[in-house]
RNA sequence: CGGGCCGUAGUAUACCGGUAGUACGCAUGGUUUGGGACCAUGUAGACUGGGUUCGAUUCCCAGCGGCCCGACCA
């Protein structure tokens, strides 16, 4: 993509209406448009970036077995009335059609997934299953903030999944856990499984998966030895204390966002649809029901929060809305030009993906503006670089600046 | 939902009871060109509705909208 026909630009200043670091990047470098609070559009490098995010999650999700589909939003208010949901949950949006029919509009979508499974699940040789789906999803918020870190619309993964046994659902369960640690890990961050309560439908401890970040809303205690997290609301122990898990570790308390969520719904959904399933010995029974989330847009906050720095997004190059950003200083120089256009051109031949700052503006304006962007990594082309018979490339993440010939550029660049 | 703060060009801001000034942006021309350069000209604005007043962008009320703290958070 040429930057001087990318559709967005970049801006000094962000909103005043703003505090959030995400939305203020984001906002600034051209990657989200703000509708109103907690509403946000995505614009042509915002999209790309949830897109990335996306791949990541369904390559993982696939690789468990996830079977992906798409599900209505817009949800029959019936389904919720029949789990308790209508009344019990709040944050559900509930609309009237000009003919005073109620609907809600999908906010997670256990009520469309159940009645869905009824169709398919009939025996034991059934499952286990695991659906899942990516796309918008809607909660009625008192208060939106953070950015895109809670909106009202945002893009989650849900992902349910249905089993003929406790045992099953644990063995899932955990394949599931190690899964989103990988999405995360893919994704830049050092997330914490963490133990949390499993929310009004369950007494069971399920697991957050936490990133610390002081933009992050919850509160979590970590030890500083093993892998064990609690979120300080069901925690046992305090700061200081000794981990109890591992008996070496002390206790740390941080801020921290949630990124994933997974846990154990037991029966109540396949009750409440009548889902059975005939076993071995033909008697019917409920399957187990899990249900795993990831929020998409939120994550996308999340490294922002997480890695940027005083200059601007820093993206990982899993989920960079580009490999790399070209950036040309010509000045009008036609052989700069030439060079750049053909460097460009060969890039996006060998399978890159190439931001080219082709603009007639000043290095300035384009070195700041690529630092905001956050692209992994820069490719310089100007008079001195092709004097010295190479390409400047350097990393925005830090580190050297280093001249590659260009004999060698395709290479270096698969290497990075 | 309780509490607080706030709505002025596209963005950030200033002043003011007598109809708004600056910077960035954008447009045109010129000089520039490895860290947001400069000159000139131009473009564009008081959230909405009431009230007070000779006169309201300014004061008052309401609505709408935004942010923050808390509560909430499948």
């Amino acid at each position: 993509m040429k930057q001087s026909v990318l559709f967005t630009k970049t801006r000094k200043t962000a909103p005043k209406d703003e505090v959030a670091k995400n939305a203020q990047l984001l906002i600034r470098a051209g990657y989200v448009h703000k509708e109103m609070a907690g509403v946000y559009s995505y614009l042509p490098l915002g999209r790309r970036v949830l897109e990335n995010i996306e791949k990541i999650v369904r390559e993982e999700m696939n690789a468990v077995g996830g079977q992906e589909l798409r599900m209505a939003t817009l949800h029959p208010s019936q389904n919720w009335i029949q789990t308790g949901a209508w009344d019990a949950v709040d944050v559900v949006f509930k609309i009237k059609s000009r003919t005073e029919k109620e609907y809600t509009i999908g906010q997670s979508a256990e009520e469309i997934i159940t009645p869905i499974a009824k169709e398919y699940i009939a025996s034991y040789k059934d499952l286990p299953i695991a659906l899942y789906q990516i796309g918008q999803k809607y909660r009625d918020e008192l208060r939106a903030k953070s950015g895109i870190m809670r909106g009202r619309e945002f893009s989650m993964k849900d992902m349910y999944s249905f089993h003929d046994s406790q045992e099953d659902f644990d063995r899932f369960y955990s394949q599931v856990k190690d899964a989103y640690l990988r999405v995360y890990e893919r994704c830049g961050l050092a997330a914490k499984a963490t133990e949390a309560s499993g929310g009004s439908f369950t007494k069971k401890l399920s697991y957050e998966f936490m990133v610390l970040t002081d933009a992050g809303e919850d509160d979590i205690l970590y030890c500083d030895s093993c892998s064990f997290c609690a979120n300080v609301e069901v925690s046992t122990q305090k700061e200081g204390d000794t981990c109890t898990r591992c008996t070496k570790g002390t206790m740390k308390r941080a801020k921290a966002s949630e990124v994933g969520n997974i846990f154990d719904l037991g029966q109540k959904y396949a009750k409440d649809f009548s889902l059975t399933y005939k076993d071995r010995e033909g008697n019917e029974q409920y399957p187990i029901m899990g249900c795993f989330g990831i929020g998409i847009s939120r994550l996308m906050g999340v490294i922002v929060e997480a890695l940027a720095d005083e200059k601007g997004i820093v993206w990982p190059k899993s989920v960079s809305p580009f490999h790399a950003h070209l950036v040309s200083l010509a000045s009008g120089n036609s052989q700069v030009i030439a060079e750049a256009d053909r460097l460009y051109q060969e890039l996006r031949e060998h399978g890159f993906e190439v931001l080219y700052d082709d603009r007639d503006v000043r290095a300035g304006e384009k070195f700041a503006d690529a630092e905001l962007i956050g692209i992994p990594t820069r490719l310089v082309i100007s008079e001195k670089t092709i004097a010295a018979g190479g390409i400047e490339v350097s990393s925005r993440s830090g580190g050297d600046t280093t001249l590659v010939p260009e004999s060698t550029i395709f290479e270096h660049l698969k290497k990075i």
